[in-house]
RNA sequence: GGCGGCGUAGCUCAGAUGGUUAGAGCGUGGGAUUCAUAACCCCAAGGUCGGCAGUUCGAUCCUGCCCGCCGCCA
């Protein structure tokens, strides 16, 4: 085994601010970092920010600070949370400080010298939001994440990235274990396959960034930037590189799954060029939702780690608020690795956290602590009893012995094998093992009669059963390393980060050894968590409609849900093969949201689809300043609406239809969409306005026989992305036989732009 | 559209180079118990292992097609 090992999680970007999903990351690579060091194995975790780029230029902009104020805050927040969760990074790296700097620039100077970095020009669309040139037609917005692009015309510095194809094909062949999950490796290897372009690595038009050495008028493409962190955080290329030439090359960074193609690629790429030692292992883990959604802010729906940390901590009023937060985040370190397949995304609710805190933690685990410990207290007046053999109980203390020998290679291998659920699960079948032990061998009825034999077979079962503890509480330390360190006390085992726990095995409890004091572990937690836990997130993700109209938040609230309704139907008209079904299911809802509306009440709408990515370079919100699509609350309840008139079940008033801006629209250009069967792309004239919206109507319709045709539309929808193209208004079509689209039309000619009353 | 992946109990997931009654946890119902955090223990209900066809003595596992979901395609 080797004895070091270096891992690392992304840095992330300081645009958005921590979440669970950037939490999700840094806690699982908190969990392998303590079992490494657990095991003995000189350990470095590092972790960092990633400061640089036009996005957080703009953001700086925008909050009236200057770029260096505006990280400074937003970092400090990462490592704020990560300091309140109790994570033991070994160093935390930002990419405005002085010694990533220099090493960056000493990096491309080091890549121009070998050759691999010339001059050329582009000219084209360029992304803000996502830092990259993007291949569409000027005016097109951008195919990653819909928001407009902008045309740039640069001469840069490239990147010879073409020239690595080949090596680094040869290099996921040689080395199979280099990127995991398997799927994210075929997709790695497929887009090499498809061939390398070289990379642009210098941008001219904005400054925040590491200029080009020698030519200052360049700032350095940010992912060179960032990804480099991983090398000058050691040292590399700094006065004293001993810390690089002791842990580099990595021997894992944990990424999500969305950032795997720049640590699979382009950063072997880099490696190669310099001629430094590459990465022993990239994984790429999936994202969490929120109940089955993607977690974005237009959705509402971000759940933040101190929600957690604060409503468990509120559980154990007694401890200072320190430990009180390290309680919290303990209970949901053990919800990551427990409930999420590592690899795979993640589905996250408090509901879940709730229910696995009470079962597998409070029930589970904490109830075994508490009522072995409580017995040796009462019974042998809390030391740990001798472990005699008992025949009439041998059966049972040896079977403890043996499934506990077995279970630690098993969690072991799990655990090192990046398999935390199953590792866990490992963990508490000795649990439920035990429990069934202890209920067969009734202690308390040992303990009621008082005959040597008996009293024996009390010493050695409950031997057996803090046995068993001791050495399940080292295993899953790294997991939930608060409430572990409090056991590990409790069992009289001094402080747990102080073990050793290579040689573990059954057989290391010395007889004799005192108890320390017991406290509570692990409080049941109430159903009224859930509901606290889901009003907090509430208070911190105000639906942005209703933030954009204060003062009526309720009506904002129908409003933006209606609309998110029909852009439901639109989607469901255009993609559903059971389209008839879908249409009706929420034609149905959104007669209901009506009523709700007018009879005051709320209820929980339909969730739609955002694609919004959950890691660095995230595009969590509306950052650049780019209008964000209203959405309706998704859980809980909201301000009541303002009061409304009564009104006939399922009439609305004409102010209700008043709010609908229908318009008749020429169409100027139709065309396909591309990877949908279904949709097609207009561009309408409105008169005063040309604007983009996306029909489900291209199976009855040919692109060209539309151009020229005035149809109507529902002009003041809120703006939708489909296929990654923004969609903005739509098109009034009545749904016939067979959900055959028939676009709505006027027998006399009318004016471009008029309005339907 | 191209390439890749997935679809197993209400939920989250295991599993088998193809071979007798397909598993676990949670949830649900019943029972038992009192050491313990209304907890723990036992029992039960619940699955044509996405659909159809093929290979085979035998397929949930292999092959093909189909359906659904998802990822990657700078």
């Amino acid at each position: 085994m080797p004895d070091k090992f270096y891992l690392t999680t992304p840095i992330y970007y300081v645009n958005a601010r921590p979440h669970i999903g950037t939490t999700y990351t840094t806690v699982v690579a908190d969990a392998i970092a303590r079992r490494k060091r657990s095991l003995g194995i000189e350990t470095f975790f590092l972790t960092g920010t990633d400061e640089h780029g036009q996005k957080i230029e703009r953001s700086a902009e925008k909050a009236g600070c200057t770029p260096q104020e505006f990280t400074d805050r937003v970092s400090a927040e990462f490592r704020g949370l990560w300091d309140r969760m109790g994570l033991t990074y070994d160093d935390f790296i930002r990419t405005t400080e002085p010694r990533h700097k220099q090493a960056v620039q000493k990096l491309f100077a080091l890549l121009r010298d070998q050759g691999y970095i010339y001059k050329g020009s582009y000219t084209g669309q360029y992304c803000v939001s996502d830092e990259a040139y993007v291949d569409v037609p000027p005016g097109a917005p951008c195919p990653e994440c819909g928001r407009p692009t902008e045309t740039v015309n640069e001469e840069n510095y490239y990147f010879k990235l073409s020239a690595f194809e080949r090596k680094l094909l040869e290099f996921y062949q040689e080395h199979p274990e280099f990127i995991e999950p398997e799927t994210r490796r075929n997709e790695v290897i497929s887009f090499v396959k498809s061939g390398l372009r070289d990379l642009s690595v210098s941008r001219t038009s904005f400054n925040w960034g590491i200029p080009v050495p020698g030519d200052e008028t360049h700032v350095i493409y940010v992912w060179m930037d960032a990804l480099a962190n991983y090398i000058t955080a050691l040292g590399w290329g700094s006065q004293d590189p001993s810390r690089y030439d002791r842990f580099w090359p990595a021997d894992l960074h944990i990424v999500g799954k969305e950032i795997t193609r720049f640590h699979c690629i382009y950063w072997p790429a880099f490696l190669m060029a310099a001629g430094l030692p590459l990465p022993k292992k990239v994984v790429g883990h999936g994202w969490l939702l929120f109940e089955d959604n993607k977690m974005s802010k237009s959705r509402g729906n971000i759940v933040r780690a101190e929600t957690i940390l604060d409503t468990f901590g509120a559980m154990k009023p007694d401890l200072p608020k320190a430990e009180q937060d390290r309680f919290g985040a303990d209970v949901l370190r053990y919800f990551l690795l427990r409930e999420v397949v590592f690899g795979q995304d993640g589905s996250f609710s408090f509901d879940a956290l709730v229910q696995r805190y009470n079962s597998d933690l409070a029930n589970g685990y904490g109830n075994l602590v508490s009522r072995t410990l409580a017995m040796i207290g009462r019974y042998f007046g809390g030391v740990v009893p001798e472990n005699s053999n008992v025949p009439s109980l041998v059966s049972l203390t040896k079977l403890a012995e043996n499934f506990t020998n077995r279970a630690i290679p098993l969690y072991s291998e799990r655990f090192d094998d990046l398999r935390f659920s199953l590792a866990l699960e490992t963990a508490w079948e000795m649990v439920g093992q035990l429990d069934g032990i202890i209920t067969a061998s009734a202690p308390w009825k040992l303990a009621a009669k008082d005959d040597a034999d008996s009293r024996a077979e009390l010493a050695a079962i409950l031997y057996a059963a803090a046995e068993a503890i001791r050495i399940i509480t080292a295993l899953v330390y790294p997991v939930i390393p608060e409430s572990a360190a409090k056991v590990w006390a409790q069992l009289g085992q001094g402080h747990i980060t102080q073990a050793n726990l290579k040689d573990l095995k059954w057989g290391g409890l010395k007889p004799g050894t005192k108890l320390g004091e017991s406290t509570p572990l692990f409080p049941r937690a109430e159903k009224e968590a859930i509901t606290r836990m889901n009003e907090m997130e509430q208070k911190n993700n105000p639906a942005p409609a209703a933030a954009s109209e204060p003062g009526n938040e309720g009506k904002a609230a129908h409003v933006s849900k209606l609309r998110s309704l029909l852009d439901g139907l639109a989607v469901a008209a255009s993609e559903s093969t059971n389209e008839t079904a879908a249409i009706l299911a929420l034609e149905s809802a959104v007669a209901e949201t009506v009523r709700e509306f007018v009879s005051g009440s709320e209820k929980r709408a339909p969730a739609n689809p955002v694609p919004v990515k959950a890691n660095p370079p995230a595009t969590v919100g509306p950052a650049t300043g780019t209008p964000v699509m209203p959405a309706a609350p998704s859980t809980g309840t909201v301000a009541a609406p303002a009061a409304a008139p009564a009104l006939p079940e399922g009439k609305i008033s004409i102010d209700d239809f008043a709010k609908v801006e229908l318009r008749v629209a020429q169409i100027k250009v139709a065309e396909r969409v591309p990877k949908a069967d279904k949709l097609l792309r207009l561009e309408v004239d409105l008169g005063d306005e040309t604007r983009q919206i996306l029909a489900g109507i291209a199976e009855a319709y040919a692109p060209e026989s539309l151009i020229g045709r005035k149809v109507v539309i529902v002009a003041n929808l809120a703006p939708r992305k489909l296929r990654g193209l923004e969609s903005n208004g739509m098109i009034v079509a009545a749904s016939v036989a067979g959900g055959r689209p028939v676009l709505a039309g006027f027998l006399e000619d009318v004016e471009v732009g008029a309005r339907l009353k």
